[in-house]
DNA sequence: CTAGATATCCAAAACGTTTTGCACAACAGG
DNA sequence: CCTGTTGTGCAAAACGTTTTGGATATCTAG
């Protein structure tokens, strides 16, 4: 932030309560104080060496007139706003709202403010946020996951100001900052655990084509299930995830066909636990369901959903402190990757298949 | 926000790659379009009048320079950033996560963006967030549930500055814009379900007696149960519900003798619902459960949480849309308060008395 | 033909800082 | 007595806008 107080905003005397008072400046300051506003300014800062006597006589004024500096002034003159944005889907979800914990957390240790910027993956939305670091109103940007079109819009400020990428990597745009779980990982490990319940046959919930992390979710776990896996693209909220296995259920493709169920996030699994248990089929007897992300509800879940822990607070820290790493230094980010490690968790929605 | 982008950035023609470039300014459209910085700015703002012609020729350049207007400058200028604060103590906490979203979507519809400022009950850092305010570096503040200590230096703020305070009322602050659930109706719906049932007995788990929503919570509570209460204060987080839970059953306290918990929020009811499992009770048989806010995990669990319903997404909208109100006009907002109504969603924690 | 309106544009001030170059005094060393 | 140094403070420029009061030219109505 660099909004530091300095000092308390109370005026004494025997002020008179005007209608809108403007708040004290520097020069006012200065003028109460006998001195000039760069004294003033020196005193405050320490940029200079400022007489004792006089520095205590102006920070007796600053006191008094409760003066705190304009930051916007204190920023235009340095040319940076000590604030950055966050561009991420939902805060609702909580996956990005721990992200976003880790990004504030990064972000404050080292002074800065954070831009919530929540798009519903709405296009215009996003842009009009970008457009906050084209008026560089804020010194950069933790982008996570944002929707295809504004993609292509990123691509072309990404090489002009400090952008970094938290979770989800962007098509085409291999050159840059990025912060990821190991999703390919994740995909493998359910594949392995699944195999290894002797599972051969799995519906695959995906999310939106176009989003890479959920294509190496889909990879990993191909790769590693080596059996049928049939696929099916939801956008990651719980509805499709709940109308995909419905429809399935009820073109009778599921039962006695597939034994296993791996949505790409937590969320759509949830649907499918929903939808399966409408059809009255049971989990895991039936049929083993995984989901990925790990969010609080997947433990509290009944049964306890079988998921991939993902670093949320990790992707958002790293991503942001990595990001500030070259804002304060007025640097655009070099290309740089972190991959950042899943955990498998192993709960009760997953059982050896049923013979 | 208000960061409007008036064209492209993408600079055409044959300009090198230099090192650093510095963003065209709005007198090198000036000079480059053969006008003055004035007009430039009256053709973007529409403001005054000008010649199509000319309008046409400086739009021109704005698009071949790729010219941005500096909204540090604009805000200088105006006085006002477009900027407000939202200051919560966990964006993790997904009460505050769907407060948060609200009050972006409240704060976005009118343009203005949001900084969000995560406590995590520091008062060190609710100061520093307070300092924006007072730099102005944000134009209000939307102010939930801080730490006890930082109250107090909110009053000091609260007549200075527009604040709202949303989904918890401040101590000595009734004089203000504040938005909150009707906690007390809460807690008497709990109160009046839980005698319905035939409880004569419960453990009440509070939060910090400090926050005002906890005591109406147990106000209304205490009221509709007309039984015996026992109280124990915790902090809202899962820990603490597990330890006094897991605390009164090691004294023996509750079994036989309470036969419900009403736990003020539900990650306490999380955290009682573990240490009661621990203890090879069962809920509801054993004993009944409540919560309070309904977050997304409570319909999730095992069993699902017999719960409060918090509007927390109409809470954090309708604070912003209030505080916002009255910072588009530059006014400091009067005193004014929203109860926003809650509903009791019974689920399967809780159940009639075993006789 | 002239006074007033209209169209068009510009110069300068203002927003509130920080930074830089310089002035002046006092003081030390030679 | 001269010169270089140190201490102290100020004036002015710079950051990049928007707004306001004219200035100039052109047009209109009388």
């Amino acid at each position: 932030m660099t909004h530091e107080s300095y000092g308390a905003y109370e005026s004494h005397g025997p002020g008179r309560r005007s209608a809108v008072r403007r708040p004290a400046s520097i020069k006012d300051v200065a003028a109460a104080a006998g001195v000039s506003a760069t004294t003033v300014s020196h005193v405050l800062s320490g940029n200079r060496p400022v007489n004792e006597q006089t520095a205590a006589r102006v920070r007796s004024v600053v006191n008094r007139l409760g003066y705190v500096p304009a930051s916007l002034a204190r920023s235009l003159q340095a040319g940076s706003t000590s604030v950055i944005g966050l561009l991420i889907p939902d805060i609702s979800n909580t996956f990005f709202a721990e992200l976003a914990k880790g990004a504030e957390d990064a972000a404050h240790d080292l002074g800065y403010g954070l831009i919530l910027c929540n798009t519903e993956f709405d296009a215009d939305r996003e842009d009009r946020y970008l457009g906050m670091i084209r008026s560089r109103f804020i010194d950069g940007m933790v982008y996570a996951s944002g929707s295809p079109p504004s993609r292509r819009r990123l691509e072309a400020l990404m090489g002009k100001f400090p952008i970094a990428l938290a979770d989800e990597e962007v098509e085409g745009l291999e050159r840059a900052l990025i912060a990821t779980a190991d999703h390919e990982a994740g995909g493998r490990l359910v594949g392995e655990h699944l195999r290894a319940l002797g599972h051969r046959r799995a519906l695959m919930l995906t999310g939106p084509r176009a989003l890479k992390s959920g294509v190496a979710r889909a990879n990993g776990f191909v790769r590693a299930f080596r059996g049928e896996v049939v696929e099916r693209a939801g956008d990651f909220k719980e509805g499709s995830g709940y109308r995909l296995v419905a429809e399935l259920v009820q073109e009778g493709g599921l039962h006695g066909d597939c034994t296993a169920v791996f949505a790409a996030n937590d969320l759509m699994a949830f649907g499918a636990l929903t939808a399966l248990r409408e059809a009255g089929l049971s989990v895991p007897g039936d049929i083993s369901v995984v989901g990925f992300d790990d969010i609080r509800a997947a433990s509290l879940a009944h049964p306890p959903l079988t998921t991939v822990h993902q670093p949320a607070y990790d992707v958002g820290r790293t991503a942001t402190a990595q990001l500030l790493q070259y804002v304060t230094r007025g640097e655009v980010p070099p290309a740089s990757r972190h991959t950042l490690p899943v955990e498998l968790k192993v709960r009760g929605s997953t059982a050896p298949i049923a013979r």
